[in-house]
DNA sequence: ATTAGATAAATGAATGGTCATTCATGTTAT
DNA sequence: ATAACATGAATGACCATTCATTTATCTAAT
């Protein structure tokens, strides 16, 4: 119970302190200082700094996926699934200013050898933007000659891209919902199969 | 004479090396073994390690907007301009393949102040396809809708994602062709204003 | 209700390993 | 000979991790 809550406080703090510095700028000390613990004590909890970093990565984006997974299941549009897809997505990312960052690190970083031996939360992530994209290709609302594959990709990168500017960047001149409409705009239009008229 | 020779043969190693290890874990005499020079030999060249990596960055972009600039004052069609920007940089990416792990360290990984005080190609970049997209829709092709600062950062990061995982992923079964074609498919259908027909 | 003796948690100073960077010395070219 | 280049071992800073010690929490006996 104790241990509960420390264990969450170091998550958060690492959560932040990573975005702020980078994962190999920040220091252990850092993190045990925005938690309010000792450096040692971030060791009961964690193996090694790599794994507080990971811990991070999949608690949150396992967060993501379950709220994600639990909205898509109330409707049957995959329209309307990639308009919940995209707008979780940023909201998430908006609502954890940090996390964004962390997920760009993690994801890029961290090396290649180690990532693998965990079978990531992330490529589960992604596989969703497929899912629902073969769902509507099946239904013929999404184009045939669209590959899901790439697809997620594309739709990924665009989504991450956006809000790593977010964090960077002065330009924050949108709200969260104007850039999740123009996202939705461009990503459903890119892959529909019919323009934008509705049903008619 | 043999200065530039000996420049560029460490910037090429840099290149590689940090692609493969990652800036942080890169050790310098990495990048010395690589270049075949002596670990001091790099500092006759660089400041300092973080000099290396910006120089790489750089450079290689440079390159880059050089030549997508070049080929882009050759046409006039907005759509082919978006055609001749995607397979530009998936070429690139593709041609050097550690420059696209590169373009991601120091994009995400860089300590965010000492990135202000060059301004960067980088925004040079992305600039080009906000441009794109401004000039075609002054010319009606490209939907009014769209915001083009929106777009382009979408448009980048979905290119940006995809060759990412050319380097890391293992499902390398698409030519990049096939991935220019798919690519340019769905933005381009993101943000004309007619469907897919050619002009009738 | 208090005390003593355990056990569990937490602390933070000390350790040790890892490099970036320097510079005294050597090599090459003019 | 002298300047320009190049070398790589030595230096020193930095920081993840450890662990001897301290502090808090629990148990049970008086």
């Amino acid at each position: 119970m104790k241990a509960e809550n420390k264990h969450s406080k170091i998550i958060s703090a690492a959560t932040k302190v990573f975005a702020k510095k980078g994962f190999f700028t920040a220091r252990i000390s850092d993190i045990a200082k925005e938690a309010k613990v000792a450096d040692g004590t971030i060791y009961l909890y964690f193996n090694n700094k790599y794994d507080i970093l990971l811990s991070v990565f999949e608690e949150e984006v396992g967060k993501i996926i379950e709220n994600t997974e639990q909205l898509l299941s109330t409707e049957c549009d995959p329209r309307k699934h990639l308009e919940i897809f995209v707008s979780q997505h940023l909201m998430a990312m908006k609502k954890n200013r940090y996390l964004a960052e962390v997920i760009q690190i993690e994801l890029r970083q961290t090396h290649k050898v180690i990532k693998e031996y965990r079978d990531n939360k992330f490529s589960r992530y992604t596989t969703i933007i497929a899912e629902i994209i073969k769902d509507g290709q099946k239904m013929g609302i999404y184009r045939q000659d669209i590959k899901p594959d790439l697809a997620k990709r594309a739709f990924f990168g665009a989504l991450d891209e956006i809000s790593r500017v977010w964090n960077t960047s002065l330009e924050t001149n949108y709200s969260v919902e104007e850039i999740a409409d123009q996202m939705l705009l461009i990503l459903l239009a890119g892959i529909q199969t019919e323009p934008l008229t509705e049903p008619e």
